[in-house]
DNA sequence: AATAACTGTGCAATCGTTGCCGGCAACGAT
DNA sequence: ATCGTTGCCGGCAACGATTGCACAGTTATT
């Protein structure tokens, strides 16, 4: 039915051979510059476009890049997809987005899809669930370009893209208390996530250079990634419950910052002020507020994107690493 | 430097033919059932993995679909694709996701790109610029399945997915009027968009059904769908500044809705009451606060997926196309 | 015993494109 | 007149998987 035109139809009408028009429309040194013509205007003519699908087979490669975040619907994420695209299609590639939503199993079975649908890389962000890491590290011994960006691998030899956490964790449980905040909790993502470790060093950090005395009774780690739908209010509950309430909650992530401003609203907690990563456009709407530490997320995407394509298209195996950290910005709310 | 296993490397290590391999790899009856076992468990053994692009070639087929949304960080939209991705993925087909951001030419780039890439078909919700359709009538001429959700293409003779998108802008401006309210205002999404007709046909039909007379005054179109910086803004303020200022705004979109939310805080016109279309998850945070008309998403997706693969899948040419349209819900606020 | 039928396997073509080799003609140099 | 060079182009093979057809070997039928 939808039958696309070949070099071959080019060659029969113009009673060449296809391997004369081949090297006429990539312009080839060749090819007298009136075949050239009139190869290019009659191609022209007949709207005709190279068969990609072909030229991966010959090329062994798709110019596509493979992206695993965890869900599209967070601004963080479409925001670095936005600068992964950027990147990507001025340099000719394309990109496939799939969602882990936060589950190990889909991850793994998104990363083996993109694996064979012949990707040139992937570029990734772990799922909190994710705590077994073969199905990446069988990928990467085999040759695939890999870099991690936000949630990454740290045991793995290969570029990562992250946002300075332990400086915008810091920033955050500073700013709350400045705010007169003195019990201080921290929701946490899934705890193995680097992005987990590092926010939780900014905060202690924060704690320790005031002289607040770090309570484990005020940390509460989400292993889903409050993807499940009790898991963030749970937390919240217990930390409501506690003897000693918190005033103050510093929350790891931007899932989780919704997920916490929706319990303490149900549960009439507001009096607690919260600050936590967000990359939200409409935190002015929300009540209570969020006072949030925003990530570079479309400048994460771009660095991501032009690591793995340099480990793309390198030459040579690649020895040599790179871990960019990227500043994050904290704005406060007004009232 | 990344070399996947073929059947050609099965065959050499195990003394038979590739076509042996092959048919034994998928099942063929002809095969006998040792030589099967054999294949299969050294296959499996190597992790041999069928390279899909080399299909893709000999089937004139690539078992992908493309979608083409204005933005995946937009809820309804990535509702959708979960709901699109639950089909395609057990139906064996994988999703290209590519975003419009509601610009006609990045449209026009994304789909010939998707065609070139050869998807088997397209999902797709127009941008709020589009106003020429020729890049979409071509390729359908040519044969491409296209199926519309959403924002749809009333000319074209195929399968569509709606919601109803009448009732839904009727029920949201009937409560706006039981609410008390007299002038109620119309902020709306580019013109020529069939959302926009529907939605602005609910919108005087309520006004009709309580002898509300209709001024057109208080309408508002939004030529490029909220996406550019003050676009809302400024159909806000000029809404503010009539001398009968509204009581109460019907928004037909998510981004809209967003947009009018935030406007509206800016200048301190909170006593507005404001119902619309969206299906975000964090209403019930906002301040001011959103009624909202919740279209089913996911149910599209799915539906309008099933309508694509069965164009794909179809031994004969459609003829006879169907558009389904799916009931909205709405929900107050409570205070 | 000869032929038919069937089983299991290999050969070769195919999808669209490109790389490589080789051929032919025209040209200048010897 | 012959040789080597250059410009231009065609043919073949290959990328990986599938498949129609052919063929060898075995078993069943007449």
């Amino acid at each position: 039915m939808f039958k696309p035109v070949t070099i071959k139809d080019i060659a029969k009408a113009l009673n060449l051979s296809t391997s004369t028009v081949s090297r006429a429309l990539r312009g080839g040194y060749e090819i007298s510059e009136e075949t050239k013509k009139i190869v290019l205007e009659y191609a022209e003519s007949i709207n005709f476009k190279r068969n990609p699908i072909a030229l991966s087979l010959k090329e062994r490669k798709s110019y596509s890049i493979g992206i695993i975040v965890c869900e599209v619907a967070n601004v963080f994420f479409s925001q670095a997809i936005d600068g992964i695209e950027s990147i990507a299609y001025n340099k000719g590639y394309h990109t496939i987005i799939s969602q882990s939503h936060d589950q190990y199993e889909r991850e793994v079975i998104n990363i083996e899809h993109l694996a064979n649908r012949s990707v040139d890389g992937i570029i990734i962000s772990l799922a909190a669930e994710t705590k077994n890491y073969e199905h990446i590290e069988k990928l990467h011994k085999q040759g695939l370009p890999i870099v991690f960006f936000d949630r990454i691998l740290e045991s793995m030899e290969t570029h990562k893209v992250t946002s300075n956490n332990v400086k915008g964790a810091f920033d955050a449980t500073e700013y709350l208390i400045k705010k007169g905040c003195k019990r201080i909790a921290h929701l946490a993502n899934s705890e193995q996530l680097s992005i987990t470790t590092q926010r939780k060093i900014g905060y202690e950090d924060a704690l320790a250079k005031y002289n607040i005395p770090l309570n484990e009774e005020y940390i509460r780690y989400c292993d889903h990634g409050g993807s499940q739908q009790d898991e963030v209010e749970q937390a919240i509950v217990s930390l409501l419950n506690l003897p000693e309430k918190p005033d103050a909650i510093f929350v790891a992530s931007d899932r989780l910052s919704i997920g916490c401003l929706s319990a303490i609203k149900k549960h009439g907690a507001e009096n607690i002020l919260v600050a936590g990563f967000s990359n939200s456009d409409v935190v002015s709407l929300f009540s209570p507020s969020l006072s949030c530490v925003r990530q570079p997320a479309f400048e994460m995407g771009r660095i991501a994107t032009e690591m793995l394509i340099s480990l793309i298209e390198a030459k040579y195996p690649v020895e040599e690493f790179e871990t960019r950290i990227l500043d994050t910005v904290f704005s406060p709310t007004e009232n």
